[in-house]
RNA sequence: AUGGCAGUCCAUUCUAUCGCCUUGGAUUUCACCAUCCAAGGAGGAAAGUCGGGACAACACAGAGUAGCCUGCUUCCUAACAGGAAGGUAUCGCAUAGAGCGAUAACAGAUAGUGCCACAGAAAAGAACCGUCGAAGGGUUGGUUCAGCCAACAAUCGACAAGGGUGAAAACGUGAGGUAAGAGCUCACGCUGCAGGAUGGCGACAUCUUGUGGGGGUAAACCUCAGGCGUUGAAAGGCCAAAUAAACCAGGGAUGCUCUAUGGUUCAUAGAGUGAGAGGGUUACUCGCCCAAUCCUGGAGGGUAGGCCGAUAGAGGUAACAGGUGACUGUUAUCCCAGAUAAAUGAUAGAAAUCCUGAAUUGAGGAUACAGAAUCCCGCUUAUAGGGCUGCCAUCUUU
RNA sequence: GGUCUCGUGGCCGAGUGGCUAGGCACAGGUCUGCAAAACCUCGUACAGCGGUUCGAAUCCGCUCGAGACCU
């Protein structure tokens, strides 16, 4: 399948972000941090995404920069572990990426944590989209 | 060729696969979405937000005060605490002398006020020790009777040379002068103000006349001269959605008395007396302006999406011309990011440079500082490595 | 993005240009059979660099770090 990224995919709305890191359900897969939330549904999509780097751990912008360029694009490229989800139209997940780490990890780490996450949410979604009905 | 200094330019490159953002076009579609094609997609500092603008909103009869900034001259610039060319001072190098380079918040201490720890006599109207003089008395000593001489301490007066402390000591040297001395006077030197001559647009330089002055500190208060309206794109405008023109508190001025005239409450005019309330003038005062479905504050409710601002500009590049230079003018040519929880990427391979190691290959590692957020001009700070130009030194060849 | 404020031992915190107070904590000692309390003692402290000044925690500039506000 096509392993494209569009904006629609993309978590913007700031009440939203901002609910999700408060009230969201969490678990971490080092170096990430995952919020899960659910809400209404949107056109096109049934996944958002918003990917976050604390500035608190990493001063310079071009660091932060790097790490989220690194995440989304192993989001991109491992998001069919999830494709049952994605195209739903009953409900949509919210799911953020905190980036805990304190050091510049490479690029084959963090994809490798990212594939562990998508699978375990997938796991937790397995059923649910029944009772969502 | 090597090394150093200064200036200036560049800021790893290519290929494949999978993607992201903007714009334009095509297909499908009511439209969104989707697919395809094409073009473009971080910097010299995008950083710090330190100066200055553009732009925007508010304000703007005007005056004064406060506050902030700047401080040699001329020029450049839209403007600047920026830059250029000079002047002066200090320092360094060199020298017979010229000179070369670096640095400078570089107006005023003779407008006034303050401060100068410790040490020291004293840190700024001097006077502790001291020096000199005076008159007689006191004590001691010497001596020829009265007395005279010397020393000491005390009294009165004059003075500021000496005191070696300090970061800094009451202009420096010489002469005169005096009881002793002293810028007390004089000459030379340093320096302020006013004036003259010559050169220079000017700062200033050289010469000269008169009249004064004597510690430092203005990145202490301050004085003088010049400049500044305030706030910043989260400014500001439009659209959509949503709710509560509701609730609570305070204010709501243009007055009062007497007299006259007309008169039904009331109106007009004059005199006396009192109160100077709210909002705006985004630092304050005066002054000015505004108001009855009004103004201010409190608590609370809703929304927090989109578009414009916003990317053609004090624009870039090249040539020519002017100017010592910063820079300016003319002509030609080019269009060069526009995101918004925020694009400009990831992976693999190759090349280039450097380092480690090795001393033939091969191998391993590294490729800086750093990411636009309205836009420009500067400054400051960070920065692997490389190219070019100029100057200096050394060596080699001719 | 913009506008401001602050930085003093391990912690809190005072400080008109002239030897950086004080409290808590830590460590050592006295006391005690052992502790606690009390008393005594102790230390590379002015965020960093440069400038002004005879002399900077203080004044000025630059850098670094922390925090607040503006929708």
């Amino acid at each position: 399948m096509r392993t494209n990224f569009r904006k629609y995919e993309r978590l913007c709305s700031k009440k939203y972000i901002e609910n999700l890191f408060k009230k969201g359900e969490s678990f971490v897969v080092y170096p990430l941090r995952i919020y899960l939330t659910t809400a209404h549904p949107v056109a096109y999509t049934g996944v958002q995404v918003v990917f976050a780097v604390p500035q608190r751990n990493f001063r310079k912008a071009t660091q932060r920069n790097l790490l989220r360029r690194r995440l989304r694009e192993s989001y991109r490229n491992n998001k069919q572990i999830i494709s049952n989800l994605l195209y739903s139209t009953h409900f949509t997940i919210h799911i953020g990426f905190l980036y805990i780490a304190k050091e510049i990890e490479n690029y084959s780490s963090i994809e490798e944590a990212m594939i562990k996450s998508l699978q375990l949410i997938a796991e937790k979604y397995k059923n649910s989209p029944i009772e969502e009905k």
